[in-house]
DNA sequence: CAAAGTACATATTCTATCATTTGTAACTTT
DNA sequence: AAAGTTACAAATGATAGAATATGTACTTTG
């Protein structure tokens, strides 16, 4: 018999297979519970909503997908290389997730609407991530000394463009990585200490 | 008698003004022929059809409303402050249309989504004019010798956040002037020539 | 014959009703 | 008592038939 126990994570991963198979929208807890070999009712035991398993699901999905930031922080490179390829590796990310893994994407472009405290956490992990880069480089003097959360946030929003799934549409345009460099150059020069 | 004569211009007015009485997706046709005491297939031989009307509304809304851009176009300033005040007059601009007039930003907005000529010429005017200040900051030694167009598209995505529409329920943050500030500091330093 | 109206086919949108989904509480089993 | 099921009320979503809107061809009017 396959019989699992029931717990969080079985629940998850069915929750995930169920957004992937019929999408965001036509995920009903029905058929994740269906999947498990349980009734709906067995779910609320363990998550208190519909909300608080989708925001559970899109966190572990949030963590797994962007891990490919983190070898970049230890990068032993220059800041502005860093934060270039923070950057770049940020929205390539972003980019393969809608191109290969569209549903999964479009439950995180459906919880970005909304006000979700995932959500906000990544944004301040990101953040905080960005903001550790630029302290280091402006310790080194390679740039300008200026608040550098305030500048992780002006560099966040000059680049939405290439991240928000607002924009989404526009990221099969083959150019779109030579425009997102030409926005970098501008931005980095912009913090650079020339010489 | 309250006889017009039915021209384009009448129809376009009747047109803007159910939009604003009720909004672009309840508007139609026959209420807009109704307002004109003719029959909606009067309208027909003025434009060609529904889409027709609307592109000819939103162009003749557009050239209205951002005209506040043309006497910037013909300030005596120096070229930073002149790229300055222009992007800060456009985004102020979409700030005050979606607090002022929403019926008509919505349809600007709903248009933006699909692929409408009048907003690609606006486009295309916009960053004719930010090319042309640039333009002239380069020729002044103000600004680094790069393209002026591919400079005026990356300043145009860079500040996406503050003029499209699909950022436009964060405008009404107070801090929205200071972040596009801290933007524009960010990409006006990195096109100029420091010394 | 130019300009608008009438009549009509097709496409779209509303609305009333029905089915599903969500969430809770009381019940069963081990 | 822990872990689940069953049964049900309220909210949400699907559906089909009615109503309205769009676009075209033909008719009327000055």
């Amino acid at each position: 018999m396959n019989r699992f126990v029931l717990d969080k994570e079985s629940i998850l991963q069915a929750a995930e297979n169920a957004i992937r198979r019929y999408g965001p929208c036509k995920t009903n807890l029905t058929d994740i519970a269906k999947a498990l070999s349980v009734s709906h009712a067995a779910i609320y035991r363990y998550y208190a909503d519909k909300a608080d398993l989708l925001e559970a699901v899109t966190e572990r999905w949030l963590a797994r997908t962007f891990r490919s930031l983190d070898p970049i922080m230890r990068e032993n490179a220059r800041p502005e290389e860093k934060l270039r390829h923070y950057l770049q590796e940020l929205c390539r990310t972003k980019r393969a997730c809608a191109a290969t893994d569209p549903e999964m994407f479009e439950n995180y472009a459906v919880l970005s609407e909304g006000s979700s405290r995932a959500l906000k956490e990544h944004l301040h992990h990101i953040l905080n991530q960005m903001e550790s880069i630029i302290q280091q480089g402006i310790h080194s003097k390679a740039f300008i000394d200026q608040d550098p959360r305030q500048l992780a946030i002006s560099v966040f929003i000059a680049t939405s463009r290439f991240h928000h799934p607002a924009f989404a549409s526009e990221w099969q345009n083959p150019d779109i990585e030579n425009r997102l460099d030409a926005v970098l150059n501008l931005i980095l020069s912009g913090m650079e200490i020339r010489n």
